[in-house]
DNA sequence: ACGGTTTCCACT
DNA sequence: TAGTGGAAA
C-alpha cells in the first residue's frame, strides 16, 4: 500500500498518462486500414472465437467489452475485426506491444521524472518542468496556447460541450489571480498537452492524460475523459470529486479491500470515509493501510513518482484450461521449454541492452486433482538462484515443478501414477538488478565509452557463462542495492525488429560482475526505514543521517571516486578481481569486493558530481516507504473472511 | 474457460 | 530473510 506523506502530497504536479485501448491502437497502426473500424484484439482464436483483451472505442460504442469472446463480439457487433495477438512458441507473444510501450516511454520521459507503471502507462513528475515555466512565462501573458490544451478538461469549471469551452479554459489557465498551485497545474497541463502530440507525432498513438498534485488523483483524473484527452484536477474540485465517488473506483479499493470497508463498515462513497478517524482505520487495518486509507479520503497521497522506465520483472506463462491440462511430465517439460526460451530470450536482452541481470527464478503453477474432491488445493510456487541460458532455466525450472508437484500431491502419492492436471504454468525472472559498469553513466563518466561491444555468439549454452557465478550467494548483501542504478543511467530500448534478438547475442562474461552498494549496518533495506522514519518526522531524519556521515569525513562515493580515477581501468580491474574470487569459491562470502554504503552518501558530494551522475546517485539516496510496524494480527487478523457477528460488532464499535 | 503479465504487500 | 501467497490492474 503506498504510504501518503502529506507534507510532499499538495506541490507536486504529477501527471498520469494512459494509452487509448493500446493493443488495438498496435495492431490499427500495423494495419492502417483497421483504422476507423470497430476493432479488437484476440488471443488464441480457436474456443469461441478467442478471448478479448483490448476493445478499440468504435467497437466499445456497439457493446463490445473486454474479456467477452470472439464470438460473442461478433454477434453484438458483427463488422468486427478481430486481430490476432502474435503466437510464438504456442503462446501469446506480448512482445509488440511492450516494445511499442518503450517508444511511448522513451518520449514521456523527456520531461520530468517518469515512471513506467504498466505495459501502456506512465507517472510523470512534472513538479520543476511546471515551476521553471510558470517562473519565465506568466500565464496571463501566454497569447498562443495550443488546441490541444484548451480541450482539456478542467474539474470544477462548467462546460457546456461546445466550442466556447475553449474560451471558458482559455480563461481559466491564464487567470491572474488564480491559486499558485493551479497555475502550476496549468503549466502541467501544457507540458502533458504537449508530450501527448509528440506521442502522437512520433509514434500514431493517441493516450490520455490526468494532471493533479499527486499520483492517486492523476490516475483518476485520466480515467474520467477517454480516449485522446486530458483532464485536470483543480484543488478546489478535489472534495467533489472524491465525496460522491463509489469506493471501488479508487485504485487499490477494487478488491477486496474494498469489499471490507463496504460490507463491514458500511462505506460505500470515498466520502463516507472521512468519518473514521486514522487511529480507527489503523486498528481496523493496520498501520499503513489505515494511514493510506484516512489521506486519500482527503485527497492526499504522498505516493511518490519513482524514476524507472524498466521493468521488475520478465515472465513467461500460459493456461491450459480445461481438456488442455497437462497430465505427464513430458507436456509439463515441453511447455516449459517453449516458456523458458521465451523468458532466458528477454533476459539476454535485458542484459545486453541495458546491462541488468536478474538473480531469482521462480516458478509458478495451477493445479488440480482429479481424484481428491479437494482439488483447490493452491500448487505451491517455488524460486532458486536464476543461471543464465535457456538450458539452465529449463533445467532448473523443471525441478521446481517437480518439488512443487511433490508436494502438491503429498508424499503418498506417485507422480507419475496421474491423476493431477496442470492448468496453468509461469516462469518468471525478478531481482533485477543493474550492472554497474558499461551503460551507468558512473562508469562511463570515468571510461568516456561504453566498453561493450556486441559480438556474436549464438550458441545459447554459451550466451552469458559466468553470469552463472554470480550472484546467489551474495544475496544477503547484493539485494538491499536491488534500486540502485536506473533512473539516470538507463535508457528505454526500442526494437521495432523484434525478430533479431541473435544479433544482440553475446558472450557476456565481463559484465556479469557485480559491485553491491549495501548498508553496512546491516540494515537490509535502507529505504524501508529511512522512509518509516520520514513519515513520522518529515525531513528530520535524513538530515540526521546526513550530519552523522559528514563527520565520518570520507563518503564511500568519494573513497570510490579517488580510488578509480586514476586508472582509466580501474573499475574494470575491480569487477574483474570481484569475478575471480566469485568464480573460485562462489559459496563463499565475498570479503572485499567493491561494496559502498548508501547511507555514508554525503549530499555534498553529490553536487560536485556532473550532472548525469548526480541524477544517477540521487535514485540511490531517494527515500522509502516505512514498514508496516502494526501486526495485522493485532487488529483484525484477516479482515476479508470476517463472519457476520464479527462484522455487525466492527460496525458498532 | 477472465489471459498474460507485472507490481506490490504481508505473513512466516 | 527468502520464500511464498495473494491482490490488483
Amino acid at each position: 500500500m503506498p504510504v501518503a506523506r502529506p507534507e510532499t502530497s499538495d506541490s507536486r504536479i504529477i501527471a498520469h498518462v494512459d494509452m487509448d485501448c493500446f493493443y488495438v491502437q498496435v495492431e490499427q497502426r500495423k494495419q492502417p486500414q483497421l483504422r476507423g473500424q470497430p476493432t479488437a484484439v484476440v488471443q488464441y482464436n480457436s474456443w469461441k472465437g478467442g478471448g478479448l483483451i483490448a476493445v478499440g472505442y468504435e467497437a466499445r460504442k456497439d457493446g463490445v467489452k473486454r474479456s467477452m469472446r470472439g464470438d460473442e463480439a461478433k454477434k453484438v457487433c458483427p463488422q468486427i475485426q478481430l486481430v490476432q495477438v502474435p503466437v510464438a512458441r504456442g503462446k501469446a507473444d506480448l512482445s509488440i506491444y511492450r516494445n511499442a510501450g518503450s517508444e511511448v516511454v522513451s518520449i514521456l520521459a523527456r520531461k520530468g521524472r517518469c515512471e513506467r507503471a504498466s505495459i501502456d502507462e506512465v507517472y510523470l513528475d512534472l513538479t520543476d518542468a511546471a515551476e521553471a515555466m510558470l517562473k519565465e512565462t506568466p500565464l496571463e501573458s501566454l497569447e498562443s496556447i495550443d488546441e490541444e490544451v484548451l480541450k482539456s478538461h478542467v474539474l470544477g469549471l462548467s462546460l457546456n460541450g461546445n466550442d466556447d469551452d475553449k474560451e471558458i479554459v482559455r480563461e481559466w489557465l491564464t487567470r491572474r489571480d488564480a491559486d499558485h498551485r493551479d497555475k502550476l497545474l496549468a503549466c502541467g497541463a501544457i507540458i502533458v498537452a504537449e508530450l501527448r502530440l509528440q506521442v502522437l507525432r512520433e509514434t500514431e498513438f493517441t493516450c490520455s492524460a490526468g494532471v493533479a498534485h499527486n499520483k492517486m488523483l492523476a490516475k483518476l483524473a485520466t480515467g474520467m475523459n477517454k480516449p485522446a484527452q486530458q483532464t485536470i484536477v483543480t484543488l478546489a474540485s478535489v472534495k467533489g470529486l472524491l465525496e460522491p465517488l463509489p469506493i471501488k473506483k479508487m485504485k487499490q479499493l477494487g478488491g477486496k479491500l474494498g469489499s471490507s470497508l463496504q460490507t463491514d463498515l458500511g462505506v460505500n462513497t470515498v466520502g463516507d470515509l472521512l468519518q473514521f478517524s486514522e487511529e480507527k482505520l489503523q486498528h481496523l487495518y493496520g498501520a499503513n493501510t489505515g494511514t493510506w486509507l484516512w489521506n486519500i479520503a482527503r485527497g492526499i497521497s504522498g505516493d511518490e513518482v519513482e524514476g524507472r522506465l524498466l521493468s521488475k520483472s520478465h515472465g513467461s506463462g500460459k493456461t491450459f484450461p480445461g481438456m488442455q491440462a497437462l497430465k505427464t511430465l513430458a507436456a509439463v517439460e515441453k511447455w516449459l521449454k517453449e516458456l523458458c526460451e521465451e523468458l532466458s530470450e528477454r533476459l539476454q536482452f535485458d542484459l545486453e541492452t541495458n546491462k541488468r541481470v536478474a538473480h531469482t527464478l521462480t516458478l509458478h503453477a495451477n493445479a488440480y486433482k482429479s481424484t481428491d474432491t479437494d482439488s483447490h488445493k493452491k500448487f505451491p510456487s517455488k524460486s532458486c538462484p536464476l543461471r543464465y541460458g535457456a538450458g539452465k532455466i529449463l533445467e532448473d525450472s523443471v525441478n521446481l515443478f517437480q518439488a512443487g508437484l511433490r508436494e502438491f500431491l503429498g508424499s503418498y502419492t506417485n507422480p507419475a501414477d496421474g491423476g493431477w492436471g496442470i492448468t496453468g504454468l509461469s516462469v518468471s525472472a525478478s531481482k533485477i538488478v543493474a550492472i554497474p559498469s558499461g551503460t551507468s553513466s558512473i562508469t562511463r563518466y570515468f571510461h568516456g565509452r561504453d566498453r561493450f561491444s556486441a559480438s556474436s555468439e549464438p550458441s545459447d549454452e554459451k550466451l552469458a557463462p559466468e553470469v552463472d557465478n554470480l550472484s546467489p550467494s551474495s544475496w544477503t548483501e547484493g539485494h538491499s542495492a536491488s534500486h540502485q542504478i536506473e533512473c539516470g543511467g538507463e535508457q528505454t530500448q526500442i526494437t521495432h525488429d523484434t525478430s533479431s534478438f541473435d544479433k544482440y547475442e553475446t558472450a557476456c562474461k565481463d559484465e556479469a560482475a557485480e559491485i553491491c552498494l549495501t548498508s553496512k549496518h546491516h540494515e537490509p533495506q535502507p529505504r524501508l526505514s529511512e522512509k518509516e522514519r520520514n513519515f513520522n518526522d518529515g525531513k528530520r531524519s535524513y538530515e540526521q543521517k546526513r550530519k552523522a556521515t559528514k563527520e565520518k569525513g570520507t563518503s564511500s562515493i568519494l573513497r570510490f571516486l579517488q580510488t578509480n580515477s586514476c586508472s582509466s581501468s580501474g573499475v574494470q580491474e575491480a569487477l574483474d578481481m570481484e569475478r575471480e574470487s566469485l568464480t573460485k569459491s562462489q559459496n563463499k562470502r565475498r570479503a572485499n569486493t567493491w561494496r559502498y554504503n548508501v547511507d555514508e552518501i554525503d549530499q555534498s558530494v553529490v553536487e560536485e558530481l556532473p550532472p548525469e551522475i548526480q541524477a544517477e546517485v540521487r535514485t540511490w539516496l531517494r527515500p522509502q516507504k516505512q514498514a508496516n510496524t502494526v501486526k495485522r494480527g493485532s487488529s483484525i487478523a484477516h479482515y476479508f473472511s470476517l463472519n457476520r457477528i464479527e462484522q455487525t460488532n466492527l460496525k458498532k464499535s
